[in-house]
DNA sequence: AGTGCGGCCTGTCCGC
DNA sequence: TGCGGACAGGCCGCAC
């Protein structure tokens, strides 16, 4: 579920709430989530400082003074501010206690989502240490992206979708920007000359951007840290929108199953 | 090495 | 109304 943009506008929505808080306890009500919650996490926790909350790709980073929390929403995750005296729903699976009375509360139903401790630097844990550029970082170039596919027969929807390649595009924005740039998400990544990768990742960066900027995109149950719904849903070109109008062309959006998940196009619009 | 798939889970929706 | 199956925003780990 959330993707890059949902990440980061969780993050937003809790980042100066828990700036140079403490943490008090931490309480498990689930422990088997993606990988398990570790064990005595509040004997590592407690008294730990904040010093910052962070996001690299999907994952959210809260740093202290010891050691770092590393967050993932997985597909049905989301994380919220709550009232102390507000009693946990069914799928509540973590509560985060600070120093000042903040609860930080992970809802995860699917438990796809992870939370894990790491004493180092959690760029450097195995999950995050391999992982591609950030999108709207200067990493990300079109020379970049254009190497990066030379020979690959994938099809460019999978492509973007590889962490490997570029960190924190998913499922709804790898098919958004593939229409803005007029390229085929089913076309081989490594068929794509050099200027169409320009307009695609002048297409990543704005759908994303513009996807912060409206506090993500909700098809279901997304939230902010507040318990905001996201905007962008309202603003989807092609994502979920078969047998609909392309906003561009007016030709109806197409769905194709490819793999596990669905792909979504305008056959007008991009070749 | 690159690629595709199974599996991890729950909830919802759709057709019968 | 119940039931089975498909499908959903992620991604690791494995077999080829």
């Amino acid at each position: 579920m959330p993707e890059l943009p949902e990440v980061e506008t969780t993050r937003r929505s809790v980042a100066s709430a828990l700036r140079g808080r403490r943490f008090e306890r931490v309480v498990v009500r689930e422990r088997a989530l993606r990988w398990p919650v570790p064990a005595r996490l509040t004997a590592r926790l407690a008294g730990c400082r904040v010093l910052s909350v962070e996001r690299r790709a999907k994952y959210l980073l809260m740093r202290t003074d010891r050691g770092a929390v590393i967050l993932h929403l997985g597909m049905s995750g989301s994380l919220r501010l709550v009232d102390p005296d507000v009693p946990p729903r069914p799928h509540d699976h973590v509560d985060f206690w600070f120093d000042a009375g903040q609860c930080l509360r992970l809802h995860d139903p699917r438990r796809f989502g992870a939370v894990l401790w790491t004493p180092g630097d959690p760029l450097e844990h195995p999950l995050l240490r391999e992982l591609g550029p950030e999108p709207l970082g200067s990493d990300l170039t079109p020379e970049y992206l254009h190497l990066r596919a030379r020979g690959r027969r994938r099809v460019l929807r999978d492509f973007l979708l590889d962490g490997r390649v570029l960190a924190g595009v998913g499922n709804i924005y790898a098919n958004e920007a593939a229409h803005r740039a007029g390229i085929h998400p089913l076309r081989a990544a490594g068929r794509v000359a050099l200027p169409r990768y320009r307009r695609l990742v002048t297409a990543i960066r704005d759908v994303l951007a513009e996807a912060i900027a409206r506090g993500g995109t909700t098809l279901r149950d997304f939230v902010d840290g507040h318990g905001q719904a996201g905007g962008y849903g309202d603003v989807l070109t092609v994502y979920d929108r078969e047998g609909r109008a392309c906003r561009t062309c007016g030709e109806l959006v197409r769905r194709r199953a490819h793999g596990a998940r669905s792909v979504f196009y305008c056959s007008v619009c991009q070749r």
